[in-house]
DNA sequence: GCATACAGTTCAATATTCCCGAACTATTAA
DNA sequence: TTAATAGTTCGGGAATATTGAACTGTATGC
């Protein structure tokens, strides 16, 4: 099964990272972690209708900028938001998104 | 010639805006406006080798994103930041976008 | 005026990226 | 050991991005 790879934040571009968080499906996964800590795929899904190729791709997505960490139980797998190495990398953006995300 | 549209900074989604963000081209005229006050198209423009077309398709970008105004001046195209609308509808975001560029 | 250069846009074709159904892998439950 | 669950990977079509070529409108030179 997938042990995924996060990157060292050093690694992660600006331009990744701003990509990863400039899709409504992606922030508002981000926006949910940020409130609930630990999510499976499944749980941090933006809405139902969502295909799950599509969810593991944002992840994905994700995961390459930095921003979440997965890690298997069981046959779930978790995800958290990496958020002090996010912040230490890129001062001050996650919190100016979240700020302006649904306003 | 073209008059451009710009639209009301209220109407801008923030996954436009960070779209527009999320490229290095556009993040280094953005940047670079952000410390020049007025530049022609050519002069924003990131580096030389890029195409004239491709160059005109960013700053139409940033035009929609709601990030610069557009007004011709004989025969060319000024740009300028709109600073302080962009804050006022996205508060904090373009700071901490500048503050992690090139870093 | 008329031709030429210039600044940038628009168009259309190519190249790249994204989305999602289908097939697959691994883990748990019966 | 069979079936269900949770999610990944693959591949092809849809959507975007890039860019050369043709075009528009403005200024300059003769």
């Amino acid at each position: 099964m997938p042990r995924f790879t996060h990157p060292r934040l050093e690694d992660v571009p600006l331009d990744l990272a701003l990509h990863a968080l400039a899709d409504p499906n992606r922030l508002g996964m981000v926006a949910r972690l940020a409130a609930t800590e630990r999510l499976s795929c499944s749980d941090a899904a933006p809405c139902d209708s969502i295909p799950k190729s599509t969810l593991s791709n944002h992840l994905k997505l994700l995961r390459a900028a930095g921003l979440i960490e997965t890690t298997q139980v069981g046959r779930e797998m978790i995800n958290t938001l990496r958020r002090s190495e996010f912040d230490g990398r890129f001062p001050g953006l996650l919190d100016a998104v979240l700020a302006n995300n649904s306003g």
